[in-house]
DNA sequence: GTTAAACATCGACGTTTGTCAATGTATCTG
DNA sequence: CAGATACATTGACAAACGTCGATGTTTAAC
């Protein structure tokens, strides 16, 4: 893998997008949630699948829940009272690339 | 790239390490540094290239060096009074790579 | 219509973080 | 040695963050 001659600096604007997305990992919770929803059955899970294993309350993992959705790394699709989440096709994967090449 | 039948959720231990190495990089001004080292002459620059074009103090950059330093994304090495930093060879892809794996 | 269950939201809290001015530490120059 | 330069460290402070208990909302079951 080549070095290109010129080098571009990524722009503040950019840093600060990037630094949101980034951010948004930058918690074991969230981590272990992530890593807990791509090996659950079906590659989904609820809210109730990930309390305990977490060992965190319902409104904590919500609330992690809610940032990582925020920042497009998750989905959710409710049925019934329950709210089931799944990994965003590509998303965490468009972010290690961009990382990768970006800085 | 071929996803695995069964899927490992990532231990506690580290997913707490993981975290804190992409804190490391989950801020604006830090992923700035990085870009501009990778995109200094010779690949290296010291603390007086980089206060002007982030817009911020002398004593601020130092801290962000060193969060990067303590996380081994940098290297640095003195040279009379300058400090010249570096990117750790590898650091960066290694932990994109882990991410994408892991999570 | 009641009750229960799953989840979201709110309010409050201690902790961590990013920033700067002030100060300390080497190193070079005359 | 005296001054200047490049950088690190310290102390302080406001803002952001992670967490929980309490409460609100929606859906299902009886």
């Amino acid at each position: 893998m080549l070095r290109p001659i010129t080098r571009e600096v990524i722009s503040a604007a950019n840093a600060e997008s990037l630094a949101r997305s980034v951010k948004a990992l930058a918690d074991p919770a969230r981590i272990r949630i992530v890593s807990m929803i791509a090996a659950h059955d079906d590659g989904e899970a609820c809210v109730c699948d990930l309390t305990d294993p977490l060992g965190l309350s319902q409104p904590t993992v919500s609330h992690h829940l809610r940032i990582l959705m925020d920042a497009g790394f998750l989905t959710r699709s409710k049925r019934g009272t329950w709210a089931y989440y799944r990994l965003a096709p590509g998303a965490l994967g468009a972010l290690t690339s961009f990382l990768a090449s970006a800085v």
